[in-house]
DNA sequence: GCCAACGTTGGC
DNA sequence: GCCAACGTTGGC
């Protein structure tokens, strides 16, 4: 099994609309490393961090299961979708999502800043610089590491 | 709202 | 195939 980190707007969806929602689809992802993560690595069963990105607390707020593993992502094809992409062809297409199932929400929100100031977490995708990746790995070590902060 | 970092696009 | 311009991400 393995573990990733998957970023959201809270204010466009977050662990609480996963929760509301049960299981959903994870569209709108439109970045080539990202795309082949969820279509070619991500298999049911795997663990989430789901993290609130660009909000007033950033952090990891939850966990989800990945229940269906990658297949085209139809909002590309949707010309009333904000994430159309007329390049996609439905034949061959470009993006792929996957379905994540809601399994609970921390204890308490593991703030980025926290993150941050853990020396074993050096290595972690997250907090490097720049990283702007929506879905990233997370190693076994990293993902216990990240629970005993709970 | 600012801006650094980064991915993508397109001219050459 | 290079690289400047542009758009987006996301922390602050």
């Amino acid at each position: 099994m393995n573990y990733w980190l998957m970023k959201s707007e809270p204010d466009v969806f977050g662990i609480d609309d996963l929760k509301a929602a049960g299981t959903e689809h994870w569209d709108g992802v439109r970045n080539y490393q990202a795309r082949n993560m969820m279509r070619d690595e991500m298999k049911k069963g795997d663990q989430v961090f789901f993290y609130h990105s660009n909000c007033k607390e950033p952090g990891i707020a939850g966990i989800a299961e990945v229940v269906r593993e990658g297949y085209p992502d139809h909002t590309a094809f949707d010309p009333e979708s904000k994430y159309c992409d007329p390049k996609s062809d439905p034949g061959n297409p470009r993006w792929f999502m996957v379905d994540l199932k809601y399994i609970r929400h921390l204890q308490r929100n593991i703030t980025l800043q926290e993150l941050k100031q853990q020396s074993e977490l050096a290595d972690f995708k997250l907090i490097q610089r720049g990283n702007r990746l929506s879905v990233m790995p997370v190693t076994a070590a990293q993902w216990s590491f990240i629970l005993g902060l709970e």
